[in-house]
DNA sequence: CTGAAAGCGCTAACAT
DNA sequence: ATGTTAGCGCTTTCAG
């Protein structure tokens, strides 16, 4: 930068604002400076020029799982928005290892961006409290921060899962077979809520025998659906409250022709194509991540002394499959 | 710092070896810096850190498109690679504009990122050339670079598509279709090559009422399948160069509960449903990110000047769907 | 509208 | 093993 100076012959300040393209700058000057510049070679260093004003232009957004494409989405959508409004998304994904978590996002600190989107594993987050005092705020995308008040972005969860066994319902199944993940995700003790709820406004209560958890993996769901066919009465419902679920109960189901209707949280790619028609609870993945950098930034901005607001993105019923959505 | 200095009563660069755990630090001094931080809430300020020291501990991913599910999970193993080695990804998509590709990468050379790795879009990349002599060197994945001398991981698209429909053509096959997307994509170009190396190893020629390419969208594949099957005595068998033809063809192959031979490029969620079997040329996405990764971290190290190489990951033949894989 | 000087927070290159 | 001094490349005062 002092070479350029020298050789567009004006000084430090004046290369300075002339590469910023600040107002009250000779043309002229400008149009050496660019020049020399060019003549030069010379690239501004982006990162000198955030130590000196303090300008933070980066934002981190930690996962719990990137390869988890339902993540990569919000990260993709979160980087959009933020190259929109200038800034750099920074992406690390903590594995769902609540010690990684930490290591990261005090590392993010470290390069002093100027806040956090986290997908959270850790159950306590306490330790950002410390950061958010410092000046970088956080936001927490589809589960809540636990330990720290914070703005949130997370799914009608409940409310989905209230829609679509409320409908299971009112069809007026007997026998609805409810098929979870682990309990202890947040997500899923949210939607089993939801269902909960839908079942006593009917007036009835959820079976035990046709209600199963911890389901983890699609095998572990088509070995319960499995289960469930031969040992009971067959339900005329099922309800998935994930897509690894569903995807292991249609590997059951689908050789078997059976009609059992099918109610799902979550939609999958080449839900479309599918032979037979199935219910889906549906949201817009990409919003989750818009949405909480556009709070991030907004927080920014602002004073971080605002007070916390947790959005709740809302769902919707769709079908796919079968012939209902034809080249849709 | 100086604050920290002060409390520990040891001199700034004391503090900087023991925050840096360099060796030949008294521990004793170094305990009494380390709980002096601790009380201060001191945080090291990695910016200023390198800027001083010219470590560049972070790489950019470009990527054309990462809401694609294809490019994210590149980039999830990147990551990983990346925070391995103590480095950081900060990630950005031009979504497939050319503009937007030069521009984002430019500013992450300002951000004195280590290197580049890219899903690149643009025809001509000779731009990096300047910033590869200047100490930011670039890797190329899934797609080459033109106009430049790089590092590039790409796939044996060409051989994984010889090897599918030298099956087909094996399996005695009279009538195939092949269904392509734009042949300018580089990738729709080798899959066509290998295709016609198996057709002409095979002492036959393409049939031209079979063969059609530009199929951008699942539906525009549909369309074209139905076509084929209007006008022309029904192929005995189609390959499909990605997967979005894939879903075109399946959304009109499926209903019909045909028995067409179907031979597939690139694997999907769900294919293991299906309830026929289809032939899928696979690989491992994942490990072109690693590779790309591990490829320009080596570079970072050794020095620039080493020739250029290009990787070429292989694929294999699997069978998805139908009864073949049961609960997999 | 332009310039000179000071300094962001840290580390490299010498001392000691 | 520790301290001193200079300076990374830029921006921010504050003067002109």
């Amino acid at each position: 930068m002092v070479d350029v100076a020298a050789h567009a012959g004006v000084s430090l300040k004046t290369v300075s604002r002339a590469i910023n393209s600040e107002p009250h700058v000779d043309p002229v000057l400008a149009a050496r400076v660019a020049a020399s510049a060019e003549v030069l070679g010379y690239h501004r260093n982006s990162l000198a020029a955030s130590l000196r004003s303090g300008a933070r232009d980066t934002i981190g957004f930690l996962s719990a799982d990137l390869s988890n494409s339902f993540y990569s989405h919000i990260a993709a959508a979160a980087s959009a928005v933020a190259v929109e409004h200038g800034m750099q998304l920074i992406v690390a994904s903590s594995e769902e290892d609540a010690n990684a978590e930490k290591a990261l996002a005090l590392d993010f600190c470290q390069r002093r961006v100027g806040g956090l989107i986290v997908v959270p594993t850790a159950s306590d987050h306490s330790y950002l409290a410390t950061e958010m005092e410092r000046g970088t705020p956080s936001v927490f995308v589809d589960r809540p921060a636990h330990g720290i008040d914070a703005d949130q972005v997370l799914l009608d969860n409940r409310g989905g899962a209230y829609a679509a066994v409320k409908e299971l319902l009112s069809a007026g199944h007997e026998r609805i077979a409810l098929l979870f993940d682990s309990l202890d995700i947040y997500t899923m003790a949210e939607r089993r809520a939801g269902a909960c709820a839908a079942f006593a406004d009917a007036g009835r209560a959820l079976d035990p025998r046709l209600t199963v958890s911890g389901l983890h993996t699609p095998e572990a769901a088509r070995a319960a659906m499995e289960r469930i066919l031969a040992h009971e009465p067959a339900p005329t419902a099922v309800f998935c409250a994930n897509n690894r679920v569903t995807i292991g109960v249609l590997e059951q189901l689908l050789p078997l022709r059976s009609d059992i209707a099918l109610s799902c949280f979550d939609d999958f790619e080449l839900s479309r194509v599918l032979p037979r028609a199935i219910r889906i609870v549906d949201y817009d993945t990409a919003e989750l991540g818009r949405r909480a950098t556009k709070m991030l930034i907004e927080r920014i901005a602002t004073d971080a002394s605002a007070k916390s607001s947790t959005e709740l993105l809302p769902t919707r019923l769709i079908t796919r499959g079968g012939t209902s959505t034809p080249g849709g």
